[in-house]
DNA sequence: TTACTTGCAAAACGTTTGCAAGTGC
DNA sequence: GCACTTGCAAACGTTTTGCAAGTAA
């Protein structure tokens, strides 16, 4: 892994320490590559690899790499939280699909700069968004129709 | 209230039964005016007003009154779910101001169209979409800076 | 009459936290 | 050594549910 430099980097600049816990969970988040995941599922992925992380460790380690830049958190599916790997990643949106769960993810230069000239038409500083469009895709879709 | 009738024609329509309860609630969400609410906030409303639900019958009727098409969920605060009148109203956006917790609506054609765009592009069929744009209204931007 | 609906209290769910033991720096 | 970190289990706040009694149609 490459990038766990930044991670090590924040945690120092904190006076917080790089314990193997959060080198297991750091590796672990790596390991998605972008693909969606929660809490649960990344400490029963920690744990299918011998990493012994309790789920405390794991729910306290999210909020440390969101504010380290590395992870952000997407939409919420039913009652709980879903993250994703950013770091290193371009900014994008997503599409979900109703039908098989299919994320599609997209990125519109012009989208971008539409909504940075809406907020300045109503004053404000707007810092980072989320767009979500939910529908089918074009397989469902067939299905459906 | 003159909407209610829609809620009543897709209770019929369901076999489901119009009670006491059900009016309460559906009238309540009606006062709301838009503004945006969670089921503890609507239960304590009802019984500021006298009207005998229980917290069990909100939480109950609320997934009825969105399939109706008359509320949706709206972007999560903390932990727990919020909620706006959508009958009868424009669809629209949503800034959050991270400082005061201000909700700013907007509607941009253009926005739309360009969603409809990307949609064509990708072979994906959008049925809705949710745009959350996080920043500070522009009296806690001057406070900020 | 007969399903649907209610209120209650208990359960369930994801998430957070107090604590005592352990450990990076 | 000292502050930070851990795992555990209990606590938390929101939401759901089993049940027996009540009620709309």
């Amino acid at each position: 892994m490459k990038d766990d430099g930044a991670f090590r980097e924040f945690l120092k600049q904190k006076g917080l320490r790089l314990t193997p816990e959060r080198e297991a969970i750091l590796r672990e988040v790596f390991d998605t590559r972008g693909e969606h995941f929660d809490p649960e599922e990344l400490h029963i992925s920690l744990r299918q690899k011998d990493a012994n992380v309790s789920r405390a460790s794991v729910y306290r380690t999210i909020p440390l790499l969101i504010e380290a830049g590395i992870i952000e958190e997407v939409e919420r599916v039913d009652k709980h939280s879903h993250y994703e790997l950013t770091w290193g990643r371009e900014h994008h949106d997503h599409m979900l699909c109703l039908g098989c769960g299919k994320v599609i993810e997209f990125l519109s230069q012009e989208m971008e700069e539409l909504q940075d000239r809406l907020c300045a038409e109503h004053g404000f500083s707007g810092q980072t968004h989320t767009l979500e469009i939910k529908g089918y895709c074009s397989k469902c879709a067939r299905k459906v129709a």
